[in-house]
DNA sequence: CGCTAGTACTCAA
DNA sequence: GTACTAGCG
């Protein structure tokens, strides 16, 4: 998605050119960019299960191209989906399985045509379809990385480590991020677009975007609504960064706002600060190091309820776990061992002929099956949508407590807690002023490092316009806390959930307390979809004890996930 | 003038 | 998921 209208209105400082002028560097793919539209070359295969290689040769082609010109490709994937964006997962998830449905019935019609629409709608970028990549890369010898969470922040950390010269995506939330050096709109015959942050200051149809800290951009993208805000209605990226400049903190932005009578979503403020903390501290992984990171250091001294941070920017697993993880090893989500798609597929063919009378090409697959650790089911039992799995791995460091599967009227009572206090919205409690002790880079720049080091910052004042130190310490701040226990984390792929009250202390903390409680009330929303829908063929692969996919897709001596033929249904 | 929302397209034998 | 554009305030 990435903040809307943000791309046309940095044209000026749009440089066209082609790769060649990126010979000798490495640049960052953003893998489910380019997974996301070869996916339209195959989209009724990729929905009915049927094998195809389309997808994956659509990627080599463009390897082959990034060769032809010189540049070293650092394939970067997705990881986990974030606790706090499973409410929009959950609607695309259902917007597909709408299509999928439509799709079918289209077919039964014989419109073939209106069908493959659907399909396209349909169809989406599993884990296992990159893993079919990942094992052409180890192929090839090329390197890549799957993010903790989210590719954006991976990829702006390793420009930032100096892995990469420069991101290649469509995404213009990666500037929000402080990438550097974007290259968008990437065509077929090299050509391409850089857009290059130092070149902000020449931005004329924005004035002074030169002179906006990163803090105050994020303001601007949330605002205008990106990935993790909705945003406000009859407010985009021009009419933000107006508000930014004019008032600059978020307060007077919405009393502003307010005044002219634009309605700002109750839960307003928990995006905001979610987002900011995702902006700034998501997870990411140092692949030299092979340790788990953030993509900026948390400030010195800072009283962060890591809670709320685990929530927001991903949580901190052990980090074998995200060593496996990263590598691509295990699927983000459910860590079960990732089998790449078509591997999958042509043993699910081998494994279905075992039902019939002459298994003779099945045993391999059969023996495969027996030593390993999955359990005996039939295939009906493998069919029945009803039965939640029992995942064997063992996820340290976080409690878990035994999940409810019916959560509706919880969710309702959450919903009255969370829009309980209509009048206080965002005005009272978002901000407050800062205490003594609060270490103000959660919104002011000073956490911003790589902005610091920024030579934008120099010559800024040459225009009436600038914000001044005055505004900024005018600026608002976030007060969180460390101590505050509301709820407990459930567990990854959101298919369980706990139960636990939401403590409304009566300490000054309530803050938290209501934020954690938006929070959760997000997370319930998708744990309640995923208890009552097991159609999420991605994340039920089932461990093989085989060794982890180094051959070409045409191998085929791996056990695979037959309850797949539920997804079929 | 800017914003929104609807539509079209993403690949490729 | 993005690009483009007609039509709205």
């Amino acid at each position: 998605m990435g903040v809307t209208g943000l791309l046309p209105n940095l044209k000026e400082i749009q440089q066209a050119g082609t790769l060649e002028r990126y010979r000798g560097t490495t640049l960052a793919i953003d893998t489910y960019g380019w997974l996301h539209r070869s996916v339209v070359s195959c989209a009724h295969e990729l929905c009915m299960d049927i094998p195809t290689k389309k997808y994956i040769n659509s990627i080599l082609k463009k390897i082959e191209m990034l060769q032809h010109f010189g540049v070293t490709p650092y394939f970067v994937f997705d990881g986990a989906s974030l606790p706090t964006k499973s409410e929009t997962n959950l609607e695309r998830k259902l917007k597909r399985q709408q299509a999928r449905q439509q799709a079918e019935t289209y077919m039964k019609q014989g419109n073939s045509k209106l069908a493959f629409k659907e399909f396209m709608k349909a169809a989406s970028v599993t884990h296992a379809m990159a893993k079919s990549i990942m094992v052409e890369l180890d192929n090839l010898g090329i390197k890549y990385v799957v993010a903790p969470y989210e590719a954006d922040p991976q990829m702006v950390y390793l420009e930032k480590l100096g892995i990469v010269d420069g991101i290649l995506s469509e995404d213009s939330d990666l500037l929000v991020f402080g990438c550097r050096r974007l290259i968008t709109k990437l065509k077929d015959d090299g050509t391409c677009v850089e857009i290059n942050r130092d070149d902000f200051v020449k931005v004329r149809s924005i004035p002074y975007l030169g002179s906006y800290t990163a803090e105050q951009i994020r303001l601007v993208a949330m605002l205008s609504g990106c990935d993790y805000t909705k945003g406000v209605g009859g407010i985009g990226i021009k009419s933000a960064f107006t508000l930014v400049r004019k008032y600059n903190n978020l307060q007077k932005i919405t009393l502003a706002l307010q005044s002219e009578g634009k309605q700002i979503p109750q839960d307003f403020k928990y995006q905001i600060d979610c987002a900011n903390l995702a902006f700034q501290y998501q997870k990411v992984f140092h692949p030299e190091s092979q340790k788990l990171m953030t993509l900026n250091e948390y400030p010195e001294r800072h009283d962060l309820d890591m809670e709320v941070v685990e929530l927001c920017c991903g949580k901190s697993l052990d980090n074998e776990t995200y060593i496996r993880l990263c590598n691509g090893e295990i699927n983000p989500n459910t860590h079960e061992l990732l089998v790449s798609r078509e591997q999958s597929l042509a043993s699910l063919k081998s494994n279905s002929m075992t039902l019939k009378p002459a298994p003779s090409d099945a045993v391999a697959t059969t023996a495969n099956r027996s030593r390993s650790d999955i359990p005996k089911r039939s295939i009906i039992d493998m069919l029945s949508p009803t039965t939640p799995e029992k995942r064997p791995f063992k996820r340290p460091n976080v409690v878990y407590k035994t999940h409810d599967m019916k959560l509706s009227p919880t969710i309702k009572k959450i919903h009255k807690l969370t829009s309980s206090s209509p009048a206080e919205g965002i005005s009272s409690k978002f901000f407050i002023k800062s205490t003594p002790e609060f270490d103000s880079s959660m919104l002011s720049d000073s956490s911003e490092v790589p902005d610091n080091s920024s030579p934008l910052k120099v010559n800024t004042a040459t225009e009436e316009d600038v914000v001044t130190d005055e505004d900024i310490k005018d600026n608002e701040y976030y007060e969180s806390s460390i101590n505050s226990k509301g709820f407990e984390l459930s567990d990854d792929d959101g298919e369980e959930i706990e139960e636990s009250p939401v403590k409304t202390t009566t300490t000054t903390e309530e803050y938290v307390t209501r934020f954690k409680a938006s929070l959760r009330e997000r997370f319930m929303c998708d744990s309640t979809y995923a208890a009552s829908t097991i159609l999420k063929p991605h994340d039920i692969n089932v461990p093989t004890k085989g060794p982890p996919v180094k051959a070409t897709t045409t191998s085929t001596t791996t056990t695979i996930d037959i309850r797949q033929f539920a997804f079929k249904r």
